[in-house]
DNA sequence: TAGAATGATTGGGA
DNA sequence: TCCCAATCATTCTA
């Protein structure tokens, strides 16, 4: 397959491409699987589907395996806060054999240091080997990590949750809801996480920033707990007990009612934002204010 | 299957 | 940019 990619586009793909291509974790199962099909209807000649592999002593260019181990620290690095062991696991085994093919390496070129019977040009074709033969050792290692991480992500069940959650109307993941309970809980009277606060929690959570925002956004307006809800229901209480006192045994004098409409008055100037809010009791059509009720009190 | 619960989105105010 | 209230969309549950 390869082979006639290569040979029919060979204008369009680069070294760089191929090696790309092949080097991806999921080109060998594809080249099986297609030529298990070759093979079961004989309409294609095998020979054609024959992986031209790479030369042994082609040398490998080392920006791709770099590329590729970068790739791989930043896929572990999105990975590992969720603390799966099989990952951490992964991502030791990965360190060890990296550290083991450095240290063949080095062995090789001490050894062939030490061998004095070769010429400039042996040696450095000798050299060249050791490098090649080393790098693609990384370049495979590299490919098969890439591949088992990502079955690894896939059968995390916090990342299946937190993928999913992002459709509408799934439910977080279990961990991201005890920790945001928790600290709301804790902070029943101010719930309101600072941003580093809000960070700590989404990464404690395997959650994402916007869903911490969005959860506490939440849960404040359905648990009556923000600002103007609780400065409504603090002035209904006031308002709840000046009528009972207006229409209890206990009646006030007439002359005391100045007080009541200047408790009144105080309510109105302190609860400016829902009463006038969209659906306040004093919208823009209403004109009267706690000004006016002072005024009507002074009079 | 209807209603509740919940995560996400939207539009407006500060 | 954050917060809020309202609303939508989806899942859960009795």
């Amino acid at each position: 397959m390869a082979a006639i990619l290569r040979s029919s586009v060979k204008a369009e793909v680069s070294d760089f491409d191929f090696v790309r291509l092949t080097s991806n974790p999921y080109f060998g199962a594809l080249r099986d699987t297609l030529m298990s099909d070759v093979q079961q209807t004989a309409s294609i000649p095998v020979s054609l589907m024959k992986v031209e592999e790479p030369q042994q002593e082609t040398s490998l260019d080392p920006n791709i395996v770099a590329i590729q181990e970068a790739n791989l620290m930043s896929d572990f690095q999105q990975v590992m806060p969720s603390g799966n062991q099989k990952v951490v696991e992964l991502h030791e085994f990965y360190n060890k054999q990296c550290s083991s093919i450095e240290n063949e390496r080095n062995e090789a070129i001490q050894d062939l240091k030490e061998n004095n019977m070769l010429s400039v040009s042996q040696y450095q074709r000798e050299l060249n080997r050791i490098h090649v033969h080393h790098d693609q050792q990384r370049m495979h290692l590299t490919n098969r990590v890439t591949a088992s991480l990502e079955l690894l992500k896939i059968s995390m069940p916090s990342n299946r949750e937190v993928s999913s959650s992002k459709v509408k109307g799934r439910q977080l993941s279990s961990r991201g809801i005890e920790v945001m309970t928790d600290w709301y809980e804790k902070h029943i009277d101010h719930p309101y996480p600072t941003d580093e606060e809000k960070q700590a929690l989404a990464n404690l959570g395997g959650l994402s920033l916007s869903q911490v925002k969005a959860w506490f956004a939440n849960k404040r307006n359905r648990t009556n707990n923000t600002k103007p809800k609780k400065q409504k229901i603090q002035v209904e209480k006031r308002l709840i007990s000046i009528c009972s006192e207006l229409s209890g045994n206990n009646r006030p004098q007439p002359r005391l009612y100045g007080d009541i409409i200047k408790q009144l008055s105080d309510i109105v100037q302190t609860s400016h934002a829902f009463l006038r809010g969209p659906t306040g009791l004093l919208s823009d059509s209403y004109n009267s204010s706690g000004d006016e009720l002072e005024q009507f009190c002074s009079d």
